[in-house]
DNA sequence: GATCGTATGATTGTCAACAATCCGCGGGTT
DNA sequence: AACCCGCGGATTGTTGACAATCATACGATC
């Protein structure tokens, strides 16, 4: 009697919600900035205020919500600073699962391929959401190949947050054929073994899309501009 | 009329109470494994059981609470493989704040020789208890300096478990001396701008904790144990 | 005697009503 | 015209009650 079967009934209302919340704040259908009614959105979900709040908690504590005690909660605005931020947080992450997955067995990073050729074909077909798609999906990934929980939470949060930028900046910014090699010579970086060149294409890789949405500024260089 | 006053009523309830859930993990008042009676701990705050849920909702999404539906809310209990992930996970913060530190101003560094002072004179005086309340606040100024939002957020879920680590451990670890001689080398490696050498220091700083935790054992091998 | 089924108590999940606060509008005053 | 005051509607915060689920203990059956 030694199957080992998962659990059933292991997600809550809460965590329902909140994840479909996050999906709306992806797709922009919530926007930076908004509102959120409890009302209206109690009745979209068909639930009560109660468990709706519960997941609102969630994403306050994420930082994708903002509270303003009996005001509100509203979806978070991201300022010129929180893209720097943001893309510095992405790169400690990312650098410490692809350290991770060196260190413990960088043979299935193989894996990363198949987001990587996703891209690829995206790039071709000149399909610029299916690009972005493929193109988190490959640092999604590559923060699960490290097989650590928190870096992998802390990803997801992250991951909503770049997309806000890229839709609210309206930049599935170009040179794609860039981005994709980049990525390539970061699987091989680490496919290879090798720290120092993984985390060094990794951060240029950031930079790079900073660089592409919010020009003229750069990593790392928050405290010079307001 | 410029005087810059920050806005007044800033915190709700929901976000008291979790400050206050944290605080009971941290001294272990709330023991890993045990479960949150929403009753009985309603009573305790003083509110019903509605805010005190949206507050825990906050600490399942920081992954300090585990949510078993139609069953309980329950501390976490650190399994080995948390050790390493959370010590990993950290590397990878306070690296990253070390960094930003450095690229952006590092000077005011040395608000951390405060914290260093503080956990000598604990040393002296033998205070295990002040010199793990020293250490700690030495790592989360540390972060706090890099003037980062999402790693200053990450760092203080982090900080939690970290003490969940030591009370359940029981190991206030000793080797006092060596630790805060680390400490003072990270910080001259700050203040000298030298990154490869802090972030060394600091992943070799980790290796030690979880060397002492988890005698036997080393970061980043979580793999090739059970 | 072991296992299954059932009843019971306790706990969690959900809801709708109530209280408190905030926002906008109109009236009045200077 | 600008400002202050206060009212009404709307939204958030909180509460207690109800429904659903789970854990435990007891008794029945094989």
């Amino acid at each position: 009697m030694e199957l080992d079967v998962e659990p059933v009934a292991r997600e809550s209302t809460a965590g329902i919600i909140a994840r479909q919340l996050r999906a709306a704040i992806t797709t922009g259908s919530l926007a930076p900035g908004a509102q959120l009614g409890e009302a209206e959105l109690a009745n979209q979900f068909q639930v009560s205020r109660g468990p709706l709040r519960e997941a609102m908690q969630r994403l306050v504590q994420e930082g994708l919500l903002r509270s303003e005690p009996h005001r509100g909660l509203f979806v978070v605005d991201l300022e010129p600073e929180d893209v720097y931020d943001l893309y510095a947080a992405r790169t400690a992450i990312e650098s410490a699962a692809a350290i991770r997955v060196i260190r413990t067995d960088p043979r299935p990073v193989g894996e990363l391929w198949t987001a990587h050729e996703r891209m690829t074909s995206a790039a071709d077909r000149e399909d610029p959401a299916a690009v972005s798609d493929a193109d988190l999906e490959f640092h999604e990934r590559l923060v699960a190949l490290s097989g650590s929980k928190r870096l992998a939470r802390m990803m997801r949060t992250l991951m909503v947050e770049t997309r806000m930028c890229l839709t609210a900046l309206q930049r599935t910014y170009a040179d794609v054929r860039e981005r994709v090699t980049e990525h390539g010579a970061i699987i091989e970086a680490i496919a290879a073994g090798d720290e120092r060149l993984a985390t060094a294409l990794l951060e240029r890789h950031m930079e790079d899309a900073v660089r592409r949405l919010a020009p003229g500024t750069s990593l790392f260089a928050s405290r010079s501009e307001g």
